[in-house]
DNA sequence: CTCTGTGCAAACACTTTGCAGCTAA
DNA sequence: TTAGCTGCAAAGTGTTTGCACAGAG
């Protein structure tokens, strides 16, 4: 059955995650598994409000900040990531030249990559049939010279 | 020249800009150029707050609002253009499976396209040979199947 | 029993809005 | 002249911090 085999992968996921708070020392509260287990259970890549929201619902009294550090803190040991890109100031740039984007998660510095082999990437069909894409990128993240 | 050849080249992209300006029926004023030449002569892909700081070198009395709506407004008429994916909350994500992601700049909503082609993009030398390269994605922005 | 995690509240940072006076066309 | 722009101030939204109590190990 499709419902079991999805039941068997998220405790599967579960588990993996419960071991990996036990790496980190991190405990194992009520909390952090509801909040892992709403995150693993959506597709829509949550903010934090709406993770808040999820959760709130078989856990009213969870606080706000509660399921924001935990969301950070799961980012920290790798349990979930931040979207690429999201939680940041908004960035400007006039450069309408064919171009990439390489960001440094710790200065946040964007440097500019010039790669022609990707100045023609295809828009997949699944996406191309329903979405009208604007824009186009490929998009990289990591420690900068400087920073590394 | 190259010096020569960029101040052209500045003058060349001030040129389409009012023109753009007029088209759009904006009015060319001291502070739209301030920040449009501060825009261009940049590769730092700066946020409002460092247009704030540079234009307010030669023009100490503009208001931080006047540039970030001038930003905004750079935006729309498509002058310059926000950097992907930022100026918006932060987002999570727990699936670790190789994916790309679409963002519908209207409803907000972040889609998963699972695109085999993509799984594998290379690292451009210039950038591996500098910086140390943790994730890298396709990015795609437009209009999804309910805003379009 | 101990020490980390949680909830609350206040502080912050960034962005947006409303309005009155100013200015480019 | 006049519609549109700018500067100021206040409000809004999302995030972070400090601290006391509660609960996992």
């Amino acid at each position: 059955m499709v419902v079991e085999n999805e039941n068997v992968e998220i405790r599967q996921k579960i588990d993996d995650f419960s071991a990996r708070c036990r790496q980190a020392g991190l405990k194992i509260t009520p909390q952090r598994l509801a909040i892992y287990k709403a995150l693993i259970t959506t597709t829509e890549h949550p903010s934090t409000d709406m993770v808040y929201q999820r959760v709130g619902k078989d856990f009213p009294n969870i606080s706000f900040d509660t399921v924001n550090r935990t969301l950070l803190t799961f980012n920290q040991i790798g349990a979930a990531f931040v979207v690429e890109g999201s939680g940041e100031v908004r960035r400007f740039d006039a450069n309408f030249e064919c171009h990439q984007h390489f960001k440094c998660i710790k200065c946040k510095r964007i440097i500019d990559v010039f790669h022609e082999p990707f100045n023609d990437v295809q828009v997949p069909v699944e996406l191309a049939g329903n979405c009208e894409v604007l824009r186009k990128t490929v998009y990289f993240e990591g420690y900068c010279d400087e920073c590394k």
